[in-house]
Parts: structure tokens; sequence; C-alpha cells
DNA sequence: AATGAATGAGTGTTCATTCAT
DNA sequence: GATGAATGAACACTCATTCAT
């Protein structure tokens, strides 16, 4: 039941946009009554939250595993690899995406993308970590979170823009800056 | 009269967020009726835009000054003394800059922001092309989308989120994203 | 139309009773719309509080102004005509005494009730002390507590119950009554 | 299993006040799901009449235990012991008395505490009569309405607003009240 | 041009009650 | 008998917008 909520949720968010996005749009395109969607959610922005959620975590899924294949491995091809896959991702649930980062107040969800943005800094400062402690004089913390934010915002506004760049084109151009930025990882 | 309004407007916002910014309290902030508000303005959306605009507008200028200064000149300095000037305007907002990323639906100033991005976006892709039309086998417009994008984020981020990186690593760090993506800039 | 809204507020308390006096039904019942009702009152309790005011105030008038044509007689036959006119200003507006009593959660009005209770507390205090100022061995105040809380209550009881007892008949033993626990006044 | 709903209801009462006592509540507070509790009531009224009855039933007891108690007797010692037990009484569940008279709709419950009261002036009033037959020209069951109607409401009165008035000062003039009503008595 | 009273559809949320299991 | 998920009408209240003055 909470399944079919999120999923309403989700439909709703797509068709109408957020500021149409009442609880009892979803409980109709849920096909219950309003007051039944408050025995699994204690308030609206508990099911826009899960709904979100359900998207995030998906996306964190497909992230983490790809960061974390090519862990072991380094140089460009790895680069490529893994921004190749966060593209797929990305695109994957673009219609998904836009709602989210259009449309949300971006402070509604903040807490959940800055958990999500957390976590890959912390993996992509390992790997860093792992390649060269002592890289350059910078910490790898810090490396990492202008490396994470470059490249994510880079991504979903690519994803959301589509501007006149060639998809391989763009990748390569990520992967420059970030062989550009930390050569020798 | 306009001007009275969307001072009222950006007060409201400061002060109450976007979510209490009605048109009755920005009318109440501004001493004027609400019919009077829609004599100047045809809806909600198009005060909040020109109250948007206004602080986008003061930004544009204070970040095309500081790319016109440097225009002529070159190297990391230049490069160094234009994420001054832009970190020092994004700082000077600071509370307005977070109303604006985090409380704001994105959709509904991202045109107002797109075209500021175009404008910076030409200009950076000028100097490249200025620079290097040769520039390695990329467009500099393409060179410039990802650049301009990089450091929009990561600077408003900085700001916004105030992370425990030193100001002067930090831009030191952008300067190494920068010159490590364009090499011959 | 303060006036408009209390009149159809006090209609639909007496038609449907307190449960059904919504803040909507109210506002049909004005021939206004829901929103208008909020111009003029901050909330609903402010409405009922409104027209309990209104009736209060009739009722508070009659009172002290009988009280106070016959402050400087005394003896039963003014305490007689005080309590006919009290019963008299009860009765002409017995229905709606009965919402009162019976159905509005006496919290809801406590304060304005106390306050009117109050005022004839004082009164009569002042009349007792003036008549005797050394009565018996008990505050003046303590006994007009007594005397003013059991004749309300006498009062409003037997209008709304109608018990099997004669008008004269009743009043006459409230008369007793109060001679009885004020012999010398 | 009565019982323990109207225990939980009690509790809830007391606790969370009559606005909060929802029959979900109670059932909660009672370890049962909401559909068993209409197995047992018809609907959320009789759950608080039972409760109130409850109250009420203990109330009657203590009372009428204590008017059978000074039957035989008279005087003014009678009279002064039945109060001091009324106000015991009262004040034993002074909490309990303040949610009902103060929270509950009267007329929620008013046929159940009328039906106390008609015991009561029943009993009164077959006391005076014992006493008296011939008592002035009124009948028995008139002075027991006035009598008891005032006693009742100036001692829960007197227990719920706390006046500055000393509880034995207030006993005595309660009996002052009454001997000076019925001075043969 | 300016007003501001009036609007009314819409919101998130509650809760007494039902009924299939 | 007991359950508890489901109900859905109703609530108090908001606010962008209009329009007669």
């Amino acid at each position: 039941m909470v399944e079919r909520i999120v999923e309403a949720g989700r439909a709703v968010l797509l068709r109408d946009g957020y500021d149409a996005a009442s609880t009892n749009r979803v409980a109709v395109e849920a096909g219950i009554s309003p007051g039944s969607l408050y025995q699994y959610f204690p308030n609206k922005d508990a099911v826009i939250s899960a709904v979100v959620e359900h998207y995030s975590d998906h996306l964190s899924e497909r992230i983490t595993a790809s960061l974390a294949t090519g862990f072991d491995e380094s140089g460009p091809t790895m680069v490529r690899d893994t921004l190749e896959a966060l593209l797929d991702a990305l695109e994957e649930n673009a219609e998904f995406l836009r709602v989210v980062i259009d449309e949300l107040p971006r402070a509604e969800n903040s807490s959940r993308a800055e958990a999500l943005e957390q976590r890959i800094v912390g993996l992509v400062g390992a790997y860093i970590a792992a390649r060269r402690p002592e890289i350059r004089d910078v910490q790898p913390s810090t490396a990492a979170w202008v490396l994470v934010r470059s490249i994510e915002h880079l991504t979903v506004r690519y994803v959301l823009e589509r501007p006149p760049i060639d998809r391989d084109v763009f990748v390569s151009e990520l992967v420059r800056l970030v062989a550009g930025y930390l050569p020798d990882v």
C-alpha cells in the first residue's frame, strides 16, 4: 500500500508537477481515500519525501555500484566508465530528475541530496586517498568535494538542458576536467 | 512604484521566506493595496521574478565587469582575481542567494538564471576563443559551458554550505581545476 | 458586515447547534464566502465569541441596569423586582441561553461569563457593604459570591428546565432564599 | 471489557481533554481496536456517557450515603456534616469534575446529571417533608429543587474556582443559606 | 490610477464509523 | 468476537486574483 501511494505520488509529480501534487490528488491517483493516505504517512511532506527517496535510492545504488566497480582500477578508462554509468542512470529517469531538480524547493529534500553527496564524497575521497595520499598539498576530502559537486552538477544539467554538445564529446570533456584536476589519479 | 514593490518583495523574501511571500504580504510591506500590485505585475510569479531579476542584475554586473577587466590579461592570476571577485559578489548577498537557491522552485526563475549563464558562457567562450581558437579539439562554447557551470555551482555551494575548506585553499583548487582543464589559456 | 456575520452565527447556532456551527456554514448563512469571514474575524472562536458576546452584552446591560435601579432602595420589594427583571431578561432569549449553557463547552466562554459574574458580584457586594458594612461576620464579597452564583444558576436552570413550579412561587422562594441569607439587607 | 473501555476513556479524558478524546485514542488506550469498541458501545457519545456515569455513580453513592446517614438527625450539625461530605467527595475527583463541567458540552450528559439531581431532590424533598410537611406554604419538592441546585452549583464552583474563601467560612455560609431558607428544618 | 473588500476553489488533515476478513 | 484497514465527508483556514467604486 505504501508502494501504491508512492507510485501514485510519482505519477502525479510527473504529470501535474509539484505545485499540483496535493495529498488529495495523490489519494485519487492511488485509488484510495485521503484518510487512508494518512494511515501510511504522517503528512504531505512524508509522501513527497518517500517518492523522492524511492528515486534517490535507485540512483544512489547505481552510482555507488559503478563507483565500487571501478574502485580498484584507475586511469581515464575507469573515469570514463563511471561517468557513462552516471549519465545512464540520470538519463533513465530524466523526467523525474527534472521535477526533483527544477520544481522541488531544494530545502525540502536538501538533507536527502546532501546525504547522497556525502556518501559519494566519502567514496571518491577514499579512492583519491588510496591512489595518492600525498596528492599535491590538498586534502583528499577537499578534492573530492570539488570533484563530486562539479561532476554531479554538470551531468544533471547536461541531462536536463540537453545543450548542443555531443554526449561523447561531453564525457570526454568531463574526463579531461577530472584528469586535469587530478593528473596523478 | 515598480521599484517599491520589488524592494518590498525582497524584504519579505528575506524576512519571511518564499512560502510566506504572498502577494498580500508584499503589498502590505510596500504600503499599497493588493489591487495596486496587479497594476504593475500580471501575477505573483512576475513579482518574484522581478525581485530575483533585480538581484540577478546586480550579480551579473559584478561578474561581467570582473570578467571584462581581466579579458585582456591571462594566466592564473587573472583566473584567481576573477574567482575572488565572484566569491565576493556571492558572499555579499549570501542570505538572498540562499533564498533564491534553496527556497525558490528553480523552474520559477530558471529562465533568468539561464540568461545570466548564457551571457557569461558567451563571455568566457569569447575569451577562450580569443586565446586559443585552436584549443584542443573542442569548441570554445563547449569548454565554456563546462567551465562556467562548474565554477558557478562550486562557488554558490561553497558560499551556502560553508564547508570546512579554507577560502584560499578553495580558490586555489578552483584555479587548478580551470588550469587543468584549459592548460593553454 | 461584522454584524451580518454575528447575526448569521446566531442563526446557525440556534438552528443547527454548536457542533454544526462551522465557519463555512456561518458564511453561507451570511451570504458571503468563507474567505470574507476571515477578513473580519481571525478564527472560528472569534466568531463564536462575538456571537456570545453580543447576547452577553445585552443580558449584562439588562441586569446591571436593573441592579442599578434598585441600588438605593432595599427590602424584599427591591429584591423581587430585580429577580423579575432578571427572569424577564433570561426568558427573552431562552433559546439562545440554552445553546450557550447546554452546548458550548464552558471553557470556551468561561472568561466572558466570569467577567459578567465578577461585575455583578462587585455590584452586589457594594450593595451589601453599603447596607450593612458590619453584616454578620462575613465579608460582603463572600456573601455576594454565594448569593450571585446561587441566583444566577437557579434562574438559568429555571428558565431552561421549566420545572413544574409556578413563576410567582419560584420568585417568592428566591426572595426567601435571599432574605433568609441576608436578613438585615 | 466494557470496564476496560470506560477506564481507558477516563484516562484519555483526564490526560488529553475532551477535544482530544477520539474513539481511536480510547481504543488505543484500552489496548483494543477501534472496531471492537463498537461492539460494546453504539457510538462515541455512549462511551463518554459511560465514563461520566461511572464517575457520577461514585459521586451519587457518596452523596446519598451521606444524606441517608443524616436522615434521622436534623439541625445545623447534620447540614454541616452533609456539606462537608459533599465537598470531600467533589474535591476527591476535582480534576475529573473539571473536565466534566468545563469541557463536556452539558447537553452530552445533561440527562445523567439530571437523573442524579432528581434522585437527590427526591431524598431532600422526602427529608423536608418528613421534618415539616406543613413547611411554610411551599411544596417540599419546590424547596428541594431550589436547595439542591443551589448547593450543588455552589460547591462545584467552589471546588473548581477555588475562590479566596476559607473552606470553613464557605461551609458556614452554606449552612446559613440553608438554615435561612428553611428555618424550621 | 488606486483601492481593498470580496472571492471561492483549494489546502492538509481528522475521526467517527464500517465491514470484509 | 475481534480486528484494523479503509472510508469520506467535513473541517478551519489561505491567498492569488478581481472589480466596483
